[in-house]
RNA sequence: GCGGGCGUGGCGGAAUGGUAGACGCAAGGGACUUAAAAUCCCUCGGCCGCAAGGCCAUGCGGGUUCGACUCCCGCCGCCCGCACCA
């Protein structure tokens, strides 16, 4: 008897041995066969696997292993993002360096994510802290750098005090450092920018194509690039600024109100405030006041609006009044030119300004309601008492010859006005469009990075090194005593000869942001040994990726930034194709409860033992038997200690459980929470099929049996449920539905398990093994070990991860008969079984004789009645 | 503030205008066992009823429709993203 237990541990070392000796999931760039890119995102080498890796990859491998099955060449990789400042925190801690730490996490990992059994090419692993990887990224910056996409500029940047380096915008939260958490200061220094924004409005047009990208991603990338249209406008000064300008710039898209101009701002940190500060020791304490005001979500709400009245003024362009320029709090630099006019009547800051100020408040829109029928006047009189700005729509007023127009309308005649009129040899008005987005400042004063390959030289200024002299190597002799960039402190690495020169010269010792690593990793796993970047004929070949993979929190750095890179490397020549990632799916985080002693110390969940159910469970320790309170379900994390190792799950239960686990309940992206009840249910099924298939390959007929020319009807009731089964989990794997996939091969298991005790004709025996063999095939994505296990037993000498998918037999899909739910006034009051291809007539004649039917009626004749053919009928009393 | 999403049994969730609660978990009952584990079988939204059956039910209130978890309008609650962007 071959029932014994199913023993996970040894089962899946025996196949993933036989797997990896067959070279079975290496993928080759010759291979004819039509191509499929799965990826899931690589990991940073923390240490150790977490189970959220391991639902992202027990994913992307359902994927990979279905597409192969379809006959696919599938590509499915695996490296690790593995430069950052864990490494070298770590290396300031426990005296390790960085680089040591880091493979030894790579090492620890590798082994871990290989006891799951992912059909990974690991022949095509990288890490991006290895030179042969960093090597070609330099490479690619001096492309980028000679093809005009980089920049060095001083600029005001975000400085993390604590971590003591500067970060992107993109990695500010809420005025705080993503990883210190420390308050965020304003620091002017000189940065190497990847120019992103000359790309701003070509990735946000290009968003519109990416069709299986989730929707709200999709809307996150189009908010983040912010395109706004509107109108920069010149006003002349009427009384000058020190810095000689004529005209103060400004940028609207109300540019309809401005006959409601009562007021000119510009930015603290504008070059005309910068420049009446030198002479104005008030204003300049007031800049400097502005600065240290945070940005984070409160500060912002509850900030006041603040100005300071420059003494300047500007002539407004239609009616010649003059306004008076303020530097106030909130105009931002950073957006449009950095001044605007101020509007009160229909901008809720500019209101609260004038408020403050004694400003004029001129409505210039009014609603239809108040201008149909209402008391204009009245509104008018009235409207500098309000507490808020009209925003809405609405037609002009008080606006000369804007009077009555729509807005539209209004922005258009007041466009193309002064665009037709001039202030020197410019033009007064410009129609323009802005964006959010700002350009990637990517240097970063750390150790553990890409080095950015410049030497600075001070008759030369910044010099790319030369090709041949690539890749600039991170010298290992390092220090981490001190805080801050220890590359700075190196005794000589820094010392370099002018490339141009040749006198001495000092090398760039910033490094890159690590989301420069990650954004291009995709492209270089199709030749990932190769001494140039990419083979432009084996990465146009691969690219896009047909399915990506990973959390939500990428959903605007990483996503963009690798946009932006692929459309760089289009332009220097390193490939040819626009957009990265052609499917993209965020998978939802594991979660677990949380547990506090009453000291309010997190206890991990491996010593908590809970008791009771629902609203009465209740938490103990372990040991202690001292009472926890059960917190909130929370994402995995080690600050809350409520992490369970995927070791723990893969040693008790094997790969497979685990897999089956995190795949079934929930819907992908959707979180999971892991429980221990869940996992041991998943377990169950697992041996459970075992036990059946084992059972059954005693009494089934050998494989590659004739088809009988015949069936009887208890096995062609099982083949149409095995074709129905295959048709709707192929559906759902298509779709990435995996909990439904998952539901169908339950029920598919039940179906069989009952089968199995019924009949043994010759046609239900051959029913019987193909109903077995499809199921093990369906499951094998998700459970490969359990698959090869059942295949070989089911008598097969070939592998289950190399066979194809079942096929549909149309045929099995249709019915004669059809099971009607018969309706009376839209509720289900009878059923009625009738041939498929019925008439409407005979349906209808036949639902109105059934009892129920005539019960409702009650005598009476149906006012109509609605057949929806072989779905329901519904009968009208 | 702006934008987006979600709300279904004890729980995770099915059902994308057509039988609400597939499938799983938990729970209860039974069989097997000296016993336990494992396994197998049955029950499992609420209420009324011996039963047949009926009534109520997808956050709340309206609407469209022969028919609404699903579409529309208005509330309530929760979650996420962006945030002084002119």
């Amino acid at each position: 008897m071959s029932t014994e237990r199913y023993n996970p541990r040894e089962v899946e070392q025996r196949w993933q041995a036989v797997w990896d000796e067959r070279r079975l999931f290496a993928a080759d760039n010759d291979d004819p066969r039509p191509k499929y890119y799965v990826l899931e995102m690589f990991p940073y080498p923390s240490g150790r696997i977490h189970i959220g890796h391991t639902r992202n990859y027990a994913m992307g491998d359902v994927v990979a292993r279905y597409k192969r099955a379809r006959g696919w060449n599938v590509l499915h990789p695996m490296g690790w993002d593995a430069f950052g400042m864990p490494a070298e925190n770590a290396a300031m801690q426990n005296k390790i360096h960085p680089k040591e730490w880091t493979y030894d996490n790579i090492a620890t990992m590798r082994e871990q994510l290989k006891l799951m059994g992912l059909s990974i090419d690991w022949s095509r692993e990288l890490a991006t802290c290895d030179p042969e990887y960093y090597a070609q990224q330099q490479k690619l910056f001096l492309d980028f750098l000679a093809a005009g996409l980089v920049d060095r500029k001083t600029a005001k940047v975000n400085w993390d005090p604590v971590d003591q380096t500067v970060l992107a915008n993109e990695q500010v939260i809420d005025g705080k450092g993503w990883r210190s958490g420390a308050p965020v200061e304003s620091r002017e220094l000189t940065q190497w920018f990847l120019k992103i924004t000359e790309y701003s409005e070509e990735l946000l047009d290009a968003i519109g194509d990416l069709e299986r990208w989730p929707d709200r991603v999709r809307l996150m990338q189009r908010n983040w690039i912010g395109r706004s249209e509107g109108l920069r406008i010149r006003f002349a000064f009427d009384t000058a600024p020190p810095t000689g300008d004529a005209c103060l710039e400004v940028f609207t898209t109300r540019h309809d109100t401005l006959f409601g101009a009562s007021f000119m701002a510009v930015s603290p940190d504008h070059p005309i405030a910068t420049a009446c500060a030198e002479t104005d020791p008030e204003l300049a304490a007031f800049i400097q006041e502005c600065r240290t005001l945070g940005t984070s979500a409160e500060a912002i709400e509850t900030a006041e609006k603040k100005g300071y009245d420059t003494g300047l003024t500007v002539r407004h362009p239609f009616d010649d009044r003059i306004l008076k320029v303020y530097v106030a709090n909130f105009v931002l630099m950073g957006y449009g030119t950095g001044a605007i006019f101020g509007c009160p009547g229909h901008d809720q800051r500019d209101f609260d300004f004038a408020k403050k100020y004694g400003l004029k408040i001129i409505p210039v829109v009014a609603p239809d309601e108040v201008l149909n029928g209402g008391d204009l006047a009245a509104w008018v009189a009235a409207y500098a008492d309000q507490r808020e700005a009209f925003v809405g729509d609405g037609r002009m007023i008080n606006s000369d010859f804007l009077n009555g127009m729509s807005i539209a309308d209004a922005k258009e005649e007041v466009a193309a006005r002064l665009e037709s009129r001039a202030i020197g040899n410019a033009p007064e008005g410009a129609r323009e469009v802005n964006y959010r987005l700002r350009d990637w400042g990517i240097s970063r004063q750390r150790y553990w990075g890409c080095p950015i390959p410049i030497i600075h030289c001070d008759d030369c200024g910044a010099v790319p090194v030369p090709e041949t002299d690539l890749p600039v190597r991170l010298p290992d002799d390092i220090d981490f005593d001190k805080p801050g960039n220890p590359l700075d402190r190196h005794a000589t690495w820094s010392k370099a000869a002018c490339p141009q020169c040749g006198k001495p010269a000092r090398r760039e010792t910033d490094t890159m942001d690590t989301f420069v690593d990650s954004s291009w990793y995709f492209a270089r796993f199709t030749t990932p040994h190769l001494d140039t970047p990419t083979n432009r004929d084996v990465v146009n070949a691969w690219l896009p990726v047909d399915q990506y993979i990973g959390g939500i929190e990428h959903a605007i750095l990483h996503l963009l930034y690798s946009r932006f890179f692929t459309r760089a490397m289009r332009k220097t020549g390193h490939l040819d194709i626009d957009e990265p990632f052609a499917g993209l799916f965020t998978q939802g985080m594991v979660v677990h409860e949380t547990y506090r002693n009453a000291a309010g110390e997190w206890i991990e969940p491996a010593a908590v033992r809970v008791e009771g159910q629902d609203s009465d469970r209740k938490a103990f320790h372990a040991e202690t038997g001292e009472p926890l309170t059960i917190g909130a379900l929370e994402k995995m994390s080690k600050s809350r200690r409520n992490t369970v190792g995927p070791e723990d799950i893969t040693g008790l239960y094997g790969a497979d459980t685990a897999r089956w686990f995190m795949l079934s309940d929930s819907p992908p992206e959707r979180d999971v929470e892991w429980t221990d009840a869940g996992v041991e249910g998943a377990h169950r099924h697992v041996q459970r099929v075992w036990r059946l298939i084992s059972r059954l390959a005693e009494t089934l007929p050998p494989p590659g049996q004739a088809k009988p020319a015949t069936f009887g009807d208890p096995a062609l009731e099982l083949r149409r449920h095995v074709h129905r089964t295959i048709d709707n989990v192929t559906q759902d794997l298509e779709r990435l539905r995996f909990n439904r996939a998952i539901a169908q091969l339950y029920e598919l298991t039940n179906v069989l398990a009952n089968a199995a005790n019924a009949s043994d004709g010759t046609d239900f025996g051959w029913a019987l093994r193909e109903a077995s063999e499809a199921l093990v095939v369906m499951f094998a994505p998700m459970m490969p070990h359990l698959a090869e296990e059942c295949w070989r037993i089911l008598g097969h000498e070939t592998l289950a991860a190399e066979t194809a998918w079942p096929d549909v037999e149309p045929d099995l899909l249709t019915v004669e008969t059809v099971l009607l739910p018969v309706q009376v006034n839209g509720k289900k009051r009878a059923e009625l079984t009738i041939a498929v291809d019925a008439s409407e007539e005979d349906v209808q004649s036949a639902a109105l004789a059934l009892e129920p039917v005539q019960r409702f009626l009650e005598g009476r004749a149906p006012r109509r009645v609605v057949v929806v053919p072989n779905r329901i009928v519904n009968v009208v009393a």
